[in-house]
RNA sequence: GAAUCGGUAGCUCAGCCGGUAGAGCAACGCCCUUUUAAGGCGUGGGUCGUGGGUUCGAAUCCCACCCGGUUCACCA
């Protein structure tokens, strides 16, 4: 208000000089480059005596009388270059006094060190190629140290694109997950399956446990549901024998934000007719190893301090073997409600609130195995009744063929051999109903079409579902599912 | 939803036992033809998250609200 001239204001009155001598940054359309910012400094012994052409954004700047120094990054890394007036000209040497940190330029010359030893491009020649209105925050750094940038986690998500000129370790996170979802596609497309794509508006969500969000669709005077889940239309198309398919998805629940949560993410489901769990989990490690490889070159990672061998199989253990282990309960107490509400008392978790013995069971999963659970894990054997798309075990019907797999005490994916008994499937939808008539409003809803589809014969068929962002969360190392989502849920300002 | 910490210049932060704001970088001007956290001299820039209250006086104390971080709860 009170200030002469803001930044913008100046960066515009210099844009205006620079259309004025005829140099327009915004009327360039294209910039031949010779060589990235990688090639350039790794093969600048070679690269002598050739005529180098290079773009990028400028992040620094130092106009010292009649020369200059800036650094221009392609965003892969940075390259200084030296601008001395009576190699460019007049012409050029007036572009320079209009050039600002953030604009971007394009500049042909050739290689050479300074005097301090840096590789550096001796523009002959250098084009603007935009101008940047706003002051950026762009940060200085020495010695690896850093001075300023952007820090602020709130500016970070709410202004991404700043967050990915300033802060490198930002922008490798980000291009790290880019990779991790690119390789995922080639090892499914590698070994037969075919991506679809499913609805995301439907009138029954289904295929997860959770609160959807509502749209309404003007034409058909519709009330919709955005989908939670891939899984009930992918096992459509099963039965519509296209027998190895995957979707890499949207999906969205209306649930709260957390280190591991957001209300809209990214899963990858895949089917695969006439295999099992069994295979489901070879998939699972041979995806992860691929992933792996491909990305990061190695199948070693370390991630929340630990170090991580994909090459090596999962540990595979049974849920109530493991949680007799863990909390001293033996299967026996867990099999009627009376009896798992004394034992979940007597280790002294609130009982009030629980009335089914599939709840109860996965609650002590969560509070005594899953914090264990470091290395990547198989436990196998859910109850059936949180596990109402599974097969049951023919050994012990009251659990089913259904496994989640864990590493760093995280759910990473969950899978089971198909149910494909169209008497079964609803039945166990009628006892959802009833779950949701008691008051669960997450209780799975009954889906007609889906039973019809498996009453026209439905083949054995193994599933998987991953959530592709907890997967780039433990492949990158982070913490915060935030840190691998280019734009998390914020609420507006 | 609960507890807790935070919101001051474009960025990173200081000031916070009440006396209406500071630094570095960024920006502007001048000098400087191999600098690199370039340097030297000078200049401008803030409704101190929002709204109330206490007070002669509030960035500072009190209350409410908004936004964000962290932890917990919820999310089979």
């Amino acid at each position: 208000m009170s200030e002469e001239k803001s930044i913008r204001e100046i960066r515009l009155e210099k844009l205006n000089k620079l259309r004025e001598i005829g140099v327009d940054p915004f009327l360039q359309e294209k910039y031949d480059i010779s060589h990235g910012s990688g090639h350039i400094l790794n093969h600048f012994d070679s690269l002598q005596d050739i005529e180098i052409s290079f773009a990028g954004r400028i992040v620094s700047l130092r106009i010292m009388g009649k020369a200059a120094f800036a650094h221009l990054s392609d965003g892969e890394g940075k390259v200084q270059c030296y601008f001395k007036k009576d190699d460019i000209g007049q012409l050029a040497w007036d572009v320079v006094q209009l050039l600002d940190i953030g604009d971007h330029l394009g500049v042909k010359g050739h290689l050479f060190l300074t005097k301090t030893g840096e590789k550096s491009i001796y523009v002959k020649e250098l084009s603007p190629l935009s101008k940047c209105l706003n002051n950026l925050p762009l940060g200085k750094e020495k010695d690896g140290e850093k001075w300023y940038g952007l820090s602020d986690t709130e500016q970070r998500y709410r202004h991404r694109h700043l967050d990915l000129i300033c802060n490198k370790d930002v922008r490798k996170m980000l291009v790290d997950r880019m990779k991790i979802v690119s390789a995922v596609r080639r090892y499914f497309d590698d070994i037969g399956y075919l991506e679809s794509e499913t609805p995301v508006l439907q009138q029954i969500a289904g295929g997860a446990a959770a609160r959807p969000f509502t749209a309404h669709y003007n034409a058909y005077d519709l009330d919709v549901k955005l989908r939670i889940s891939l899984e009930l239309y992918l096992k459509r198309i099963i039965c519509g024998d296209i027998p190895k398919v995957y979707e890499i998805g949207r999906v969205f629940r209306n649930e709260g934000v957390s280190n591991r949560h957001n209300p809209e993410f990214t899963m990858l489901e895949f089917y695969e007719a006439y295999v099992n769990l069994e295979d489901m989990m070879t998939r699972v490690e041979e995806l992860f190893k691929f992933v792996s490889m491909h990305v990061f070159g190695t199948n070693v990672i370390q991630t929340q301090g630990i170090e991580i061998d994909f090459s090596k199989p999962w540990k595979r253990v049974d849920l109530l073997k493991e949680l007799e282990e863990r909390s001293g309960i033996k299967p026996e107490e867990l099999s009627e409600l009376s009896s798992a509400l004394v034992a979940m008392k007597r280790v002294g978790l609130p009982t009030e609130k629980e009335d089914n013995l599939g709840g109860i069971i996965e609650k002590l999963l969560e509070k005594f195995v899953e914090p264990h659970l470091i290395e990547p894990t198989f436990v196998i054997g859910y109850p059936v009744e949180t596990s109402p798309l599974a097969k049951r075990d023919p050994n012990n019907p009251k659990f089913t063929r259904r496994f989640e797999g864990y590493i760093g005490g995280r759910e990473i994916c969950n899978a089971f051999s198909e149910l494909n008994d169209p008497i079964d499937q609803l039945e166990r939808f009628n006892q959802q109903l009833q779950e949701r008539a008691k008051g669960d409003d997450e209780a799975h809803p009954m889906d007609e079409e889906f039973i019809y589809a498996m009453e026209c014969g439905m083949p054995p068929t193994g599933g998987c579902g991953i959530g592709l962002d907890r997967m780039a969360m433990v492949l990158t190392g982070s913490n915060h599912l935030r840190e691998v989502l280019l734009f998390p849920m914020m609420k507006p300002e």
